[in-house]
DNA sequence: CTTGCTCCTCTAGTCGCTAGAGGAGCTAGG
DNA sequence: CCTAGCTCCTCTAGCGACTAGAGGAGCAAG
């Protein structure tokens, strides 16, 4: 049996690139495996699993300090899981918030496409609405 | 008459924070003003406007790259503005992937906060979900 | 004439990577 | 045994769009 497996194989098998993978080992959010012989590194399978919740994660939009904070949790399972129901919670609420701002935003950039008349640059509505925010039904969003 | 308006008369004036206008300015967005006696910024109102126009354009979420194009095109008026039309497509058609990945997230952050029965982290959903990729619902998202 | 505000420039940091240089190891074929 | 070509190593620098802070100078009011 290997039992390890190299970075490349690593990446391939979590979807993470190789180069992203040592970063996360630098920041501490990936334990730094032993190392062959010729300085290579060799991971284990709880490695692969750790790297594929890292990922997942990241898809799903958390912030890498939230991660740190979610795999600590996952290593001490006889924790009280609210702060992770917190921090998903969170996010959730961050996500919803957002989705509300660009929702916003749609309809502005919809109603900018829809009223230019595809002539001159002075008559033309997106540049109308971008140079006078009156002209506008946004106001006050939070980040897109 | 005055005529001229300082950097925080600017931000003041335009939402836009002092430190950001400098920035605008040195990356060449924002036209390098005259300078008082004393070596200030000394703005007119043209350049209000210009700001204005740049801090409408980031709230709807363009980037500083399209924000250059549309202003070049709004100091031609005569020009056709298919340029600023596409512009403003394109950025739809962004904001409303975005959003669909969002609303995906939403569903799968819903679902994790819903079933998290607030016990250990032995028997957490949201843990759970992290850790199986297959549990889960979402599949290549695009960036959130 | 001093206090305190604003302004100036400059450098470095943020987040989450990504890209590239320059070199070493490892494996397969000739 | 040698070489070709792959992966791996470390290191530094860059991305976008700012933000923060140091250290100093001008300027207006009391």
């Amino acid at each position: 049996m290997t039992g390890t497996f190299t970075i490349g194989e690593a990446a391939r098998d979590s979807g993470v690139k190789v180069p992203t993978i040592r970063y996360y080992e630098e920041i501490g959010l990936l334990p730094a495996p032993p190392r062959t012989e010729g300085g290579r590194r060799a991971y284990g399978a709880q490695d692969l699993r750790r790297l594929a919740f890292i990922r997942h994660a990241r898809e799903l939009g958390f912030e890498i300090d939230a991660i740190r904070t979610l795999l600590q949790l996952q290593d001490e399972p006889d924790q009280s899981c609210a702060a992770a129901d917190a921090i998903a919670r969170d996010h959730l609420i961050t996500v919803e918030r957002r989705i509300a701002s660009l929702t916003a935003l749609r309809e502005e950039l919809a109603r900018m496409v829809e009223g230019c008349s595809h002539g001159h640059v002075a008559s033309c509505r997106v540049i109308e609405i971008l140079a006078d925010h009156g002209e506008c039904t946004h106001h006050e969003g939070g980040r897109a």
